[in-house]
DNA sequence: CGCCTTTGACCAGCGC
DNA sequence: GCGCTGGTCAAAGGCG
């Protein structure tokens, strides 16, 4: 799965983000470094061109120069070799150590290698004319190259701040980008502030047992093993899914034990190990029989996976998405299979039960249900990680429910009590802040991330019980519109799923620190200080991935592009229901 | 013919 | 222990 989201990854964000927006920081950052590339004397123009950092860049401390006019520099230096070719670059080629040096200093800090190898054809041009001068400025050209290799260092250190820099804006751009969504909601929600102020009546009125409904979907009972190492599994087993066929190796402690050891790894029977429910009839077997032979194969592994497996009994969770559809099912990018469906007690719509199809053995699965109070509101409930590359499309929603769920989980694992982490970390997941949509259930022993994507703010998740998180987004109170809809769970999936990588207690560090201390450019004036180290938090979290980038491209350009190619299927009323069409239609 | 949906049945957990 | 409920299985049928 990774390999085929880097692969995404590496071409679409870059274009999406230079083509579809323009103005993004990132998009011109990019631009301008090809520009680089391509034309030397460019200087001038790049300094109209070059986006101006904020902050270090504009504080270039070693040379009078900003730090973008620094990586100018490079080019200057390099323009000035080559309108004086017969005298300047003499030195170089007086010292070839030097040069080398030069070019390994220039190599080494960040990506702009292209500079160093301009600096090379640009020499080896030059040599080819002023050989003979050489020899007889060595001495100068000495303390000249004393020089350059102060200066080289002074850029080195200038590329390290760039690189910095360019980390920052991304994060910035990240953040921007959430901002962007839910300033998009807001534009909606004043476009549909009656619709959504009838639904939120509506909503307000609903009886104590609507309640006890939605928290059904909310705390749900238990599912598919999601956890940290759901993911670690994902990348390890990714590879070697297609020998076995199930991808779900996980977490399975108790599948490792003896007992269990005794059973045939392909045993197909519906006997369960697990303390849990069935969970372990379909995917069990499988993934039993996969620890099983990785604890034969290494103890090591075994006892990892009994760590992890305890883990597991602990700890399931799902990602449960509210959204808005008249589509029987939200579109999601990945092909599902339904294999049930039940009436559930409260509700007369049915529940269905699917099964992801597109490899054998992946373990994720999801619920689809219709609220009973508002039909139109579709809960779909995702559990497990998939075992196998997605579809860009596919990767979003993947992405969110897996990472919310490693997120929810490892946040709840590293605290003591598993409270407080996943607030933290919801907060952190929703940095820009429309009121309405993550709740996070950290009961235990299965917590749930609520992605609420209806218009307005859910009043049963204010009513939730204490163990129930609810992400509170202040200036934002209404929901996704129409066109942001599918792509909110993707960005915030993303981060979620970034945000995965840290550990809860480390994500409460850090965004209790307010860590990275950015020049937030997106800062909220109105907003709290708290969605300042939220944002800091969620940009730099999600940013750390590169899965982001796919998502927030395909979100991008779902946004840009159109939101009406997501949702060719159906108008949805008021909104997110994009993604729920998407799918309906493939299904 | 293969894939998918439907649907009744089975199983396990939980509460009383 | 019993019943309720949720989740899953798997046979049967439909559809392309």
């Amino acid at each position: 799965m990774d390999k085929g989201w880097g692969l995404t990854l590496a071409s679409d964000p870059v274009s999406v983000f230079s083509s579809s927006t323009n103005n993004s920081p990132v998009g011109s950052f990019l631009k301008i470094k090809r520009d680089f590339i391509t034309d030397h004397n460019m200087a001038d123009s790049r300094s109209k061109n070059m986006f101006q950092f904020p902050g270090c860049l504009s504080a270039g401390q070693d040379e009078q120069q900003p730090s973008a006019a620094q990586e100018v520099d490079f080019f200057k230096e390099k323009i000035i070799n080559d309108d004086s070719k017969t005298t300047s670059v003499t030195v170089k080629k007086e010292n070839p150590i030097a040069e080398a040096a030069t070019r390994n200093s220039l190599g080494v800090n960040t990506g702009l290698h292209l500079l160093t190898a301009n600096t090379r054809s640009d020499q080896s041009t030059v040599e080819d004319g002023v050989s003979s001068d050489v020899d007889d400025k060595r001495s100068k050209n000495n303390e000249k190259l004393a020089q350059l290799q102060v200066e080289l260092q002074k850029m080195n250190t200038e590329n390290r701040r760039l690189k910095d820099m360019l980390g920052q804006v991304t994060n910035n751009y990240s953040a921007l980008q959430m901002h962007f969504v839910a300033l998009m909601q807001q534009h909606q929600q004043q476009n549909h502030g009656k619709e959504s102020n009838t639904e939120q009546e509506n909503v307000e009125g609903k009886s104590s047992e609507e309640i006890k409904k939605h928290e059904d979907v909310v705390v749900p009972r238990q599912f598919m093993d999601l956890g940290p190492s759901a993911e670690t599994d994902e990348l390890s087993n990714s590879s070697s899914d297609e020998r076995t066929p199930s991808g779900t190796p996980q977490n399975h402690a108790e599948d490792a034990s003896p007992k269990n050891n005794a059973k045939p790894p392909h045993d197909q029977e519906k006997s369960t190990f697990r303390d849990g429910k069935r969970i372990g009839r379909e995917e069990s077997p499988e993934s039993e029989s996969q620890t099983w032979k990785a604890q034969k194969l290494d103890p090591s592994a075994g006892r990892a996976a009994i760590e992890q497996s305890t883990d597991a009994t602990m700890r399931k969770a799902r990602v449960s998405v509210r959204a808005r559809s008249e589509a029987p099912m939200i579109t999601d990018g990945c092909q599902w299979r339904k294999y049930g469906q039940k009436m559930a007690k409260g509700n007369p719509c049915p529940r269905a039960y699917y099964r992801c199809t597109m490899a054998v053995g992946c373990p994720v699965r999801k619920q689809v249900q219709r609220c009973a109070e508002d039909r139109t509101i579709l809960i779909t409930t995702y559990e497990g990680n998939h075992n196998h590359p997605l579809p860009p499309a596919a990767m979003a929603m993947a992405s969110t429910t897996a990472a919310a769920a490693s997120m929810l989980l490892s946040g709840s694992m590293s605290s003591a009590d598993g409270i407080m982490n996943p607030n933290l970390l919801a907060r952190a997941i929703l940095p820009g802040g429309s009121s309405n949509m993550a709740t996070i259930s950290a009961s235990a022993p299965f917590p749930t991330v609520t992605l609420d994507l209806t218009q307005n703010p859910n009043p049963l998740q204010l009513q939730r019980p204490p163990p129930q998180f609810q992400v509170p987004f202040p200036g934002h109170p209404q929901n996704f519109g129409p066109v942001t809809a599918p792509q909110l769970p993707q960005v915030f999936g993303q981060a979620l799923y970034n945000q995965s990588k840290f550990s809860g207690l480390q994500l409460s560090q850090w965004s209790q620190l307010g860590h990275h201390a950015q020049p937030h450019l997106l800062h909220t004036g109105q907003q709290p200080s708290l969605s300042h180290d939220t944002l800091s938090a969620a940009t730099a979290a999600i940013t750390a991935d590169p899965n982001f980038t796919a998502a927030l491209a395909a979100a991008i350009s779902s946004i840009i592009g159109g939101g009406a190619n997501s949702n060719t299927t159906t108008t949805s009323n008021n909104n997110n229901s994009n993604a729920t069409n998407n799918t309906s239609h493939r299904n």
